[in-house]
DNA sequence: GAGATGACGGGCT
DNA sequence: AAGCCCGCCATCT
């Protein structure tokens, strides 16, 4: 199309996430069809463009942790914002994945979708 | 075009 | 249990 590249489809995807619930990198990087793009993912996220409604902050690591290492402050904001959608986090800064974890878009074909 | 980056993931020590 | 290392991918300089 107009712009394939994956930032674009990944911003696309975290869009999608309903509030209150979660993804992680990799899963975005599976949605999109490219099962170990989660360093990509990440990339991506580092330079998500603000005032675009993206919700970055429902984004995590597979261990169901906050990521960001080199802005405290845009941590401690992402865990604000999920406590905020009525996530809660466990053992101090970690959120319960198999409770939270978005399972995905119902059409996998709408983001892999040829 | 090549090298370096990074908010990852999984495995091993 | 916690920390360290390697591999992966797309983007950036």
């Amino acid at each position: 199309m107009s712009e394939p590249s994956f930032y674009h489809q990944i911003y696309r995807v975290v869009c999608r996430v309903p509030r209150g619930q979660v993804v992680t990198y990799g899963q975005v990087a599976v949605i999109l069809g490219c099962p170990g793009a989660a360093r990509a993912v990440g990339y991506a996220m580092h330079r998500t463009p603000h005032g675009q409604g993206i919700p970055w902050h429902r984004v995590i690591n597979a261990r169901g942790r906050i990521s960001i290492k080199g802005d405290v402050y845009a941590a401690e904001a992402q865990r604000a914002l999920l406590e905020s959608e009525g996530v809660v986090f466990e053992d101090g800064d970690r959120v319960d994945l198999k409770k939270y974890r978005w399972p995905g878009p119902e059409d996998p074909f709408e983001f892999g979708g040829e």
